[in-house]
DNA sequence: ATAATACAAATCGTATACGATATATTCAAC
DNA sequence: GTTGAATATATCGTATACGATTTGTATTAT
């Protein structure tokens, strides 16, 4: 077998899908006016209301160099603050505004809409799910 | 179950992976001067040696506006030539060069190295990968 | 207390990624 | 055969993504 074949590499799909599912969430998100990593960081702060920059990137395993300008542009439509932190005044703080929690409301339906789209069993989204997680798991191990 | 949360998001997990498997391969891509969308664009052309813009974009999922700026950088690298076709002069010829062959051998070791740093075993990797496969077919489908 | 180190963000440069539009060429209808 | 539609690239503007460096602040060792 020839393992330089687009069709036996296994992180070409996993390339492809990303990209073609991000491309689906879009018409949605337009009408939130946010792009899907703007998206994701906001899922972040519905859930966690505020955190600082590094808490972040951990999360969505992003740096400064690509968060600083997406909260930027997250702060000028109003949907977070920035602030310097007083206990620690390296920390970026970063907060939900009203407007931002309000949007969550019109993001409701968009998850079930991406599933029916991705038409998977349950079954099989459960196993893709636990897979993709492993292999997250299994590289990020590696670094030290 | 609020299906807003990340954790709940298969997407989320796939574009996590995708991002960080790609960070895997850039070390052994430097090697070579080429990043990951270069890399599988010389994988089709090790594949095919010959092709157009069109072609090459219908199995990468990219677009001319994606593709043009990346083809004149390979071309500037001499790994590929670009040119108009005689037949049909809207059409731009992607042919790879002698160099371009010869550095498939320097990338012959990158899918193993891949492997073992993803390290799932045989069966989780061929679930993966039929899974991937059907949620792109599923996606796909969908636009006419 | 101060110099060295560590740390958190921000900045800079390069490379995608993609919607929208522009340009050039070919095809199709009449 | 000329005009309008279709096609293939290319260009433009905006938004990540990330390695490398810079800036500003806090911690630590002496």
């Amino acid at each position: 077998m020839d393992k330089l074949l687009l069709k036996n590499q296994i992180c070409f799909p996993l390339y492809l899908c990303s990209k073609e599912i991000i491309r689906k969430y879009t018409p949605f998100l337009n009408k939130l006016d946010l792009t899907y990593t703007q998206y994701i960081v906001m899922m972040y702060l519905w859930e966690n209301k505020e955190c600082n920059v590094k808490e972040l990137g951990k999360t969505l395993l992003l740096d400064s160099n690509t968060l600083t300008p997406l909260l930027k542009k997250l702060e000028s439509k109003n949907y977070i603050t920035r602030t310097k932190s007083s206990n620690d005044s390296r920390n970026t703080i970063i907060k939900i505004t009203e407007s931002g929690l309000k949007i969550k409301e019109n993001a409701l339906s968009i998850p079930d809409s991406i599933t029916k789209c991705v038409n998977l069993s349950d079954e099989e989204a459960q196993t893709l799910y636990k897979i993709l997680y492993k292999v997250l798991y299994n590289i990020e191990k590696e670094d030290n």
